[in-house]
DNA sequence: CGGTATCCTAATCGATACTG
DNA sequence: CAGTATCGATTAGGATACCG
């Protein structure tokens, strides 16, 4: 578990907001984490929900259970062939998402959410609730960022 | 709020995770949600933390309270001048940290979180105990997908 | 000290064409 | 139907040099 220092950001000062590991990590000594170390579980989560497709693919299957390839490519509007493949491959390979190849001709490919998959919804909840919180006051505090910016290019 | 309809995965069947608007949106017509509309809330949040360094900047300015630029520079090894100064602008313009100029000889810069920018650490960190939770799964996961490629590869 | 400016590479993403 | 393969555009990221 050492290579989950990684990450060491969220423990601190900060009132130990689930406490989970906190007894564990808390006021971990800085020394062993790498700041951008190779393999950090947090790192590579961040990678992939921080793509293009994921959390939307893994929304879907979510709400609807089971979707065709086809089907997926209709709803998730906009996506290539491409990337809606390579992000299914990603998903399926990471054991979030299942894929079952029915020998039929034509062939169908159904995907459906794991059960691992599911539990990732919970903290991308916990993102959503963030954003729709307080996306006003980023977009508050940008519009001053802004305002104030082209003022002092002006005068 | 209409245009927080996107992200819209995460409501739907699901056990109504913290059942916070999901009242309100639970069920939402999924006809107006534009699978990738500009500007939609989670998307940008997800665009920002899934960067190579916000996560950790912020981090260590949770952890820390408040840093010079050069000090931030030695904290997250590796980060070039331009990252970091991109990201810190970036959060900057966000309302999520502040930037403090002390007119001094040597000049003096100093960084520190925002009431906002603290925030996010709580849906950070349900996403990193996600990630210590289910890392093992999803490496194994991982492995036998390999494991399974590889062998279908040779015979 | 705390940045910009410039140039460059590598990765991401998308459009198109083709296939079992 | 459910993909691959290929190419080109865009972007993120980094190395280096210079500036107030």
């Amino acid at each position: 578990m050492e290579s989950f220092q990684r990450f060491g950001m969220l423990t601190g000062p900060g009132k130990a907001d689930e406490a989970e590991e906190n007894t564990v990590m808390a006021r971990a000594p800085r020394t062993d984490w790498d700041p951008y170390a190779d393999g950090c579980p947090s790192r590579e989560v961040l990678d992939r929900i921080g793509d293009k497709w994921t959390v939307l693919v893994l929304g879907e299957l979510a709400e609807s259970g089971t979707r065709r390839y086809t089907a997926l490519r209709r709803k998730l509007d906009g996506v290539s062939e491409k990337m809606l493949t390579q992000t299914l491959r990603a998903l399926e390979r990471d054991g979030l998402v299942r894929r079952t190849v029915h020998p039929e001709v034509p062939p169908r490919v159904e995907y459906e959410i794991t059960e691992l998959g599911a539990t990732l919804r919970e903290p991308l909840v916990a993102l959503k609730n963030w954003s729709m919180r307080h996306m006003d006051e980023v977009l508050e505090a940008r519009a001053a960022y802004d305002r104030e910016r082209d003022t002092a290019a002006q005068g």
